[in-house]
DNA sequence: GACTAGACATCTCTTACATCA
DNA sequence: CATGATGTAAGAGATGTCTAG
């Protein structure tokens, strides 16, 4: 189905899924119950609008108009929503779309303002449920004399803001626990150096074997590395451990904070 | 039962417009 | 008043799921 046929046919589909069979409905309920829909964090803050509480005029007529919209072909669905929009809009709405009908090019879309009213009650539903069902988006609309496919992209556009919201969290803690992890691990390698260039013991180590029995733990595992621990310096930069090979090839007036070490094979990684 | 096309809902990206500093 | 930033309604395409054939 061509997505053009989609737009001409959604509200009315919408109005058609009513009849629809448990298939529809069941979907529904999974949706509902997805874990991909985010509870909301997110408050709206809607301008004041200088206006225009929504008004009965227009409702109850939004079912039957949407349905008469599959009547209309090969328009683009602005063109039919403003011809609904006359009937079964709020008057702030028809106001907005009355100016678009005004020059009758349509080439420029006019922007709509929900009133503080519906943007309330449609954040009410949300906090509800994060998605709605077609009934459940019909009758909305209804109530708030708007048209379904209005309702529809605002959860959309919602869950997309809440998303994004939540996005923004996780990567705030995941940028916090990056940062923990490397502060870790620069105090596991202070750790490291300082056994490694600790002072050697005055007696020769007791033999494994010796130290088992006398219960004294063995040393770990990097201690008994052979390891050119003379070589070593430390990067005064990324405090790194680095050669005397890397140190020779740097440039001798370079501050040293500019020249980076080759790294212990601890690191494994010559990048700071 | 497996496959396929159509219908539909939703997501994501983008655009256009309104509002505000 | 002009302008850039921001918020948001809506368009368009992609994708996933369900159902009927």
């Amino acid at each position: 189905m061509a997505q053009e046929d989609v737009h001409h046919l959604d509200d009315a589909g919408l109005a058609l899924g009513l009849s629809l069979g448990s298939g529809r409905l069941s979907r529904e309920a999974r949706l509902l119950s997805s874990p991909r829909l985010l509870e909301p964090s997110l408050t709206l803050s809607m301008p004041d609008e200088a206006t225009a509480t929504a008004t009965a005029s227009g409702a109850g007529g939004g079912a039957a108009h949407s349905v008469s919209s599959l009547s209309v072909a090969g328009v683009k669905r602005e063109h039919v929503d403003d011809v609904e929009g006359e009937r079964a809009s709020s008057t702030a709405a028809v106001a907005a779309r009355a100016g678009a009908e005004d020059d009758d090019d349509g080439s420029t879309r006019k922007k709509l303002r929900l009133t503080k009213e519906q943007s309330a009650l449609l954040e009410d539903r949300f906090k509800e449920h994060s998605a709605l069902n077609p009934k459940q988006k019909v009758a909305l609309a209804k109530q708030l004399n708007l048209r379904p496919r209005q309702v529809e992209v605002w959860f959309q556009n919602r869950r997309a803001r809440t998303k994004l919201k939540q996005t923004e969290v996780d990567c705030e803690l995941l940028k916090r626990h990056c940062e923990s992890l490397t502060e870790e691990n620069r105090r596991l390698q202070r750790e490291l150096r300082a056994l490694m260039f600790a002072p050697p013991l005055p007696q020769a180590p007791p033999s494994s074997a010796a130290q088992a029995a006398a219960g004294v733990p063995a040393p770990p595992f990097y201690m008994q590395m052979q390891l050119p621990a003379a070589t070593l310096s430390l990067c005064p930069s990324c405090e790194r451990l680095a050669g005397p090979a890397a140190a020779a090839k740097a440039e001798p007036d370079r501050p040293k904070a500019a020249t980076h070490h080759f790294c212990s094979p601890f690191t494994h990684s010559a990048a700071c």
